[in-house]
DNA sequence: ATGAAAGCGCTAACAG
DNA sequence: CTGTTAGCGCTTTCAT
């Protein structure tokens, strides 16, 4: 809180009007002369009088602040939700409080916490576990926070959240290696934690559909077990590894995510297995770099932009509106993105 | 600003003290009974009280939160740069106010003024542009403001700051291609304005130096004077593809950062040559993702994440001395990560 | 058209 | 060991 500025009261003395009246030039309320606001303008502005934000939002209960916290940095996916919801905040002259929980359910909660006494307005955030604070948002809830959850959800919580329909970008994903004749297709997942994500449950449950539809009953899913090391990407090498070490075959691959499919590629690769050649490969989430990896990668983009857009839009009217306005589950459609660690061109005799 | 909670005040007429005692209660301050402060303590927590820091940053002329610019959230770069503020922030009990300047030196300065107004204690600001904000930077300093820059600096400014010795990271890259024989090294760059700044300047002498010191005293730039496109990859791949069309040679690329890189070598390849056989391709930064495209990027890496905790650090060690604290510029060394791109292995005879 | 006064919820100096 | 009082800088009601 640096340089000890000029405030209302000190250009009231100056001009020679009571605070009030100051009040009413700087926001052009109520009548008031022309010259005396003329006047006050000017010495404000010689005064290099700025508002004192937190004295005002002490007094009218408002922040005009939103609180954002998300799982994670690493990786483009939760920069661009942040561009999305930053772009909105500055638009309606608000701050944006971010705080990061690194997948920590306790951590989450501190957050929440000081967030909350900091008095932000709402609260958009990407919940790091389906159950463990659901009783806790549950309170929130019930104490009219107006909060939005992205990415993933809380089974049953009666709130706001916007997110992809990932059961259908599973669905596309498994579609497509389907369609290119792939038949032993595995799910690669990430960790114990992550794959209680509705977000990847519902990556699975698309995966699932897709081979169903072809009467395909037996879903392989590589992960689920093992350690849980970081980053993903090594997790990813290892379940593939291992698989593949226990005489495991495949023909296809679904990655819950891009950096697993980054992972199990390479573990693919050090087996002698060709990418797409022997094995087509499917991401999730279209990072920024998929296109310059190699192979060229195959993956399901999500409209992430456009999530903490809306995910903001919709905070903002839930603080405006309160109480009164419905709740809205915003589900985005993904799309696939074809590119070659899929096999498609090799197939469409394009190589 | 939900729920309307029990303040000091409730408690204080709930236990029948006074609210003063009721603080010292709950800041453990100051001689108190210990039966009182636990019938206090009780009764806060049954009614649930939360103390509303917005009120006490009010009174003690301190909001323990700091305000963070970027240029942008795209990419790895800044992603580790805020968890790095992130980490420090939290294990300080500070919030961090975030917001993104696209580049932009009049929505930079909008925005320093709106985290001023709400009486952030401190900025890291990552600086649009090394010239058009400079006098207003002097101002904030002239008024006692806290600030750190990052990333890049304002020449002669007499502030805090921290970022990566470019200067270094450019001779290593350069020198590095001149090892292994090559003696036409291109420079590709990235638009006019990030062009200007200084950590880019930094890269460019480098670079310089390292050519001198072979004597080759003929720099080539590539970028300048096209027209601005985004993203940066984009912008290369134009760059080099129109130098490439006009005839121009090179069996070297020091590209100023990575997505520059990756742009260099698809116009590279599109045009019929090899990377790294007939060219050697250095990037800058290490994105999350530059080993796994193709090839594995040989780039210089920056300790993003350090230069956000260190930010934190002196930016809270700035806060809390004030003026006292001599200015401190700390440059970080980066390192030269050699992977594929550059022929390196290709020339040990390990391929 | 302007002003007086109260109060948001907390901290802190001073008094007892 | 506890209470009284003032005040941070602003907004807002009520009065003039």
């Amino acid at each position: 809180m640096a340089r000890q500025r000029a405030d209302m009261d000190t250009i009231a003395r100056e001009v020679g009007v009571s605070k009030t009246t100051v009040y009413r030039a700087l926001h052009n309320k109520g009548r008031i002369h022309p010259q005396t606001r003329e006047r006050i303008l000017q010495v404000a502005r010689e005064l290099g009088y700025r508002p004192n934000l937190v004295a005002r939002s002490l007094r009218v209960q408002k922040t005009s602040t939103v609180g954002l916290v998300v799982v994670g940095l690493a990786g483009s996916f939760y920069s661009h939700i942040l561009e999305g919801v930053d772009g909105v905040a500055q638009s309606n002259q608000y701050g944006v409080l971010l705080a990061c929980s690194y997948g920590n359910p306790r951590k989450e909660r501190e957050i929440i916490q000081m967030l909350l006494d900091k008095r932000v307005d709402g609260l958009i955030v990407a919940p790091a576990d389906p159950e463990e604070n659901r009783e806790f948002y549950e309170e929130l809830i019930a104490s009219q926070v107006s909060i939005v959850l992205i990415d993933r959800y809380i089974p049953g919580l009666p709130n706001d959240f916007v997110a992809t329909t990932n059961e259908l970008g599973g669905y596309l994903a498994t579609r497509h290696l389907l369609q290119l004749g792939r038949r032993r297709i595995v799910f690669v997942s990430n960790g114990s934690r992550e794959r209680r994500a509705t977000s990847v449950i519902g990556r699975f449950e698309g995966y699932r559909r897709a081979l169903a539809e072809c009467n395909l009953c037996e879903t392989v899913e590589l992960g689920p077990g093992l350690p849980d090391i970081l980053p993903e990407e090594e997790y990813a090498y290892s379940a593939v590894t291992h698989y593949l070490q226990q005489g495991g075959t495949m023909d296809g691959v679904f990655a819950v995510n891009d950096d697993v499919a980054y992972g199990a590629i390479r573990a693919l690769r050090d087996h002698g297995l060709r990418v797409p050649e022997d094995v087509s490969v499917v991401g999730f989430d279209n990072q920024d770099t998929s296109a310059f990896i190699f192979p060229p990668l195959t993956t399901v983009a999500q409209p992430m932009y456009e999530i903490g857009r809306v995910a903001a839009s919709l905070l903002l009217e839930r603080i405006h509106k309160g109480r009164t306005a419905p709740q809205q589950q915003v589900l985005l459609v993904p799309q696939l993105v074809v590119r070659q660690s899929c096999g498609a061109y090799l197939k469409a005799g394009q190589r």
